[in-house]
DNA sequence: ACATAACGAACATAATCTCTGTTCGTAAAT
DNA sequence: ATTTACGAACAGAGATTATGTTCGTTATGT
């Protein structure tokens, strides 16, 4: 994998500045043109920018959360150890469905080789179960990936989700108070999250701390429907105390 | 990737011994006990065989297929050959299905950045189209992977191909004669073959030559139900006479 | 219970692949 | 027509993976 860290300032330099050129980027990075010349190749099969002759336009909207690769390393120890106690409460031989997101595919990567049968609503969190030893049942949704994130989303991944019940469903969300409830940038998101949610007996949320203060465009569900919520210790506490009132187990961890 | 070789040579000697010891495979690979250990375990994953304290049991029964990633490299040039013709025979903007199996995984390669929409029915084929630049829709069936093979299978696999119609199905087999039609090792495999084919309006089977001589357990399909197939020059003239009497037109590359 | 053989964790080294920068011919813009 | 950017091709550095060795632990047979 390129360097993480040199997309991760292209892509927020390009953001803000709207339109940036091949020449500013290498004299920001520190790296050659030819190197920028290809982060942006990379970026620009993420959907993250569109490239012109010189540079490239960034497609972010001001606030879109930036591309997949690069939000799986941020916050990627409190995203472990939060899918690490995610792990501890499910039992074995329960039915799981698992949300998109980098840290459902920390999730993921905890469940392996454990007597569960999950349905990942995303690829990176499939390739992740699929092939390893041990007595995971997978089973794939149908549905449109999304560029980047591979999240599955539509009318087939609907389908896949209504036909099936499940013990516990995991998601993860860019958003959580509340007040505004559970949301996610994307709309086709916020409804797999709320149709996986319908189909589950149980639902463990999982954010970042970093992710309770915020509210993102897409409406899911309200917080009340969550039996349970994960987070870590940067987590504010009135609003770890406003989710209880409302309902919420609340772990930190 | 470990070396591919020694792995084939393993699975080889341990399905026609039935049962070998460490020390055996060590001495007949020239690689150390670590290593054929290391070996072991892969291919256990991927449920070759059997391990036991001092060596391993074949799972394969006689005649059964080798694992996938074994069997990707095999007969890979001319794999490469026909599925660059098949994507030759697709027309930009069609809606394909494409089938699971090595071969049809080279048609996914040999189709990326193409504007088509396409529905493979493996993990590794949609693990090719998926993040590739270009304007390729993909469309993931649900389904329980099998193991090894990524092939998906089973009523969400069904459900989703029942809910669309393609252009065109592109079908691998184990085996295709005018006699016997085409044919798979694995029944729920065949059962998604016939399924997608249903739903395609024309069907395209890609099988190296050496298939034409075979017949596998599950019938999939008559050799009527094909319009096309793509083989290569090593595919007895005599059987493509016969499938060409069927009304398929055969075009070897 | 004891001896023996196999196992696998941990480390070191070798082989391989990936990333980055450079050069240079080609293609696009002014 | 000229300039500028582009990307293919290659080379070196860096990182990753594969393999072998050693050694303590565990399973099996007597």
């Amino acid at each position: 994998m390129a360097n993480t860290d040199r997309l991760r300032r292209i892509t927020q330099a390009v953001q803000e500045a709207g339109t940036l050129g091949v020449a500013e980027l290498a004299g920001l990075t520190g790296a050659s043109e030819m190197t920028v010349r290809r982060d942006l190749d990379l970026l620009m099969s993420q959907g993250v920018l569109e490239r012109y002759r010189g540079g490239a336009r960034s497609l972010l909207l001001r606030g879109e959360e930036p591309p997949f690769a690069l939000r799986a390393e941020e916050a990627a120890e409190a995203k472990r150890r939060i899918a690490g106690h995610v792990a501890g409460l499910l039992a074995d031989g329960e039915s799981v469905v698992l949300d998109s997101g980098t840290t459902c595919v920390e999730v993921a990567r905890a469940l392996r080789g454990r007597r569960l049968t999950v349905m990942p609503l995303s690829l990176p969190a499939v390739n992740v179960l699929v092939d390893e030893p041990g007595s995971t049942t997978v089973l794939v949704p149908g549905g449109r990936p999304r560029r980047g994130e591979g999240a599955l989303t539509g009318p087939l991944t609907r389908a896949s989700l209504a036909a099936l019940r499940f013990d516990t469903a995991v998601v993860g969300c860019c958003g959580l108070t509340a007040e505004q409830g559970l949301t996610a940038y994307d709309l086709d998101d916020a409804d797999i999250k709320r149709t996986a949610i319908a189909s589950a007996r149980r639902v463990i949320a999982v954010a970042d701390g970093g992710k309770l203060t915020r509210a993102a465009l897409a409406f899911a569900v309200p917080a009340t429907a969550l039996t349970a919520l994960v987070t870590d210790d940067t987590a504010p506490e009135e609003e770890l105390q406003a989710l209880a009132a409302a309902g919420v187990t609340v772990s930190t961890v």
